[in-house]
DNA sequence: TAGATTGTTAATCGATTAACAATC
DNA sequence: TAGATTGTTAATCGATTAACAATC
């Protein structure tokens, strides 16, 4: 049995590829964990610890070379691939994903957009051709997709995330603002703006 | 000086106070930690602790009234008020949020949005003009705004950070993926799509 | 009353930090 | 070499859970 990482730190990583990168195009090579910590407001030694759990990335003196580090991360999170993402919804939300060019560079592809509104089915979203919904289970199921971001009303989102369950979906990006429930072995990722503007308003007066 | 409450404490309360709200729409009338924990996934004696820390908002036997219990809640987090927020960039992700109509029932109004591109400057996003971001420093300070979304390219992030900052802007939910360097005092939340893909791809095959 | 559930304490568990030998 | 920085251990700190008296 691999060694169980805590997810917390798991969550700290694409945060660390991210610096990375921008240290990257800044034309630099080589970091240290003191200058990341600071850039992100992390100590030293939890960003040496958190990659410690993996393996040791860096060299006594010197620190991490950039592009190096970068890619052994990226290994780790396994986004060294190309992940197929599917987009349920095609209003605001859904076309601005499906028209978003960052993707790419971090590991994801669009690949298929769905929505139930027959005014909807078959225009365009960014550069994909909106899918009638009550052929999502099936496409998604003979694509073989495990990636799927739900950017539908909060009264559909529930019944969305059953079937993309149901068609093998096993990771699920939520921009409705409601709590999703999916079975073990599923992970769910929320966005809900509301409820990061509320996160701050206890500090303000 | 009053008690010093986690933030993770608070990070949940929105959690909370969302699922009170959904609960309420079911016409629900009582609930109980227990409920609430299945819910969410979060365990009956944490929701208790949490609580605890601001009160006594229960009764031993039968649970917590959800409408008094979610106004509590709102008082803890001070959204049993209106924050003006500003939007700034009118791309895809401004617009959607200029359109989103779900803040003004969470404690939030949109009360303007800027851009820096002239052909977008004077056009429509959602109900409002697109403003000038040149004047954008003048106006949040002569609102008194203090809630910012940004919403411009990554390359742009920071330098409309320390504008808002330098506004008086004290709580900044972020768009772009880059890491925002800000003041001890202003408060930052990011939503970075990628970010938050990555952090489940570490679970797939 | 009997049953249910809170608020809270103490115990447990886990995460962060400090410190330093190893070494580039 | 001297200085810098890693990887790791042990200590500290903080968060979660279990348990239960209080009480509705």
């Amino acid at each position: 049995m691999p060694k169980q990482i805590p997810d917390i730190v798991i969550g700290r990583l694409p945060i660390y590829l991210r610096a990375l990168l921008q240290m990257s195009l800044e034309g630099r090579q080589v970091t240290s964990s003191q200058e990341l910590g600071e850039r992100l407001g992390i100590s030293a030694a939890q960003i040496r610890k958190d990659l410690s759990q993996f393996g040791e990335f860096g060299k006594q003196g010197t620190g991490y070379n950039i592009e190096f580090l970068a890619n052994q991360v990226r290994e780790i999170l396994k986004v060294n691939r190309v992940w197929d993402v599917a987009i349920v919804g095609a209003g605001d939300i859904g076309r601005a994903l499906a028209g978003y060019n960052g993707f790419s560079q971090r590991g994801f592809r669009i690949s298929m957009i769905f929505d139930a509104k027959p005014e909807l089915i078959g225009g365009q979203a960014g550069e994909f051709t909106i899918k009638d919904s009550r052929t999502m289970k099936e496409e998604i199921a003979a694509a073989g997709i495990q990636m799927a971001m739900i950017a539908v009303p909060a009264t559909q989102a529930q019944a969305v995330a059953d079937q993309l369950v149901e068609a093998g979906v096993r990771a699920i990006l939520s921009y409705a603002p409601v709590n999703l429930n999916v079975p073990a072995g599923v992970r769910v990722q929320n966005i809900d703006p509301s409820i990061h503007l509320q996160r701050m308003t206890y500090y303000l007066e």
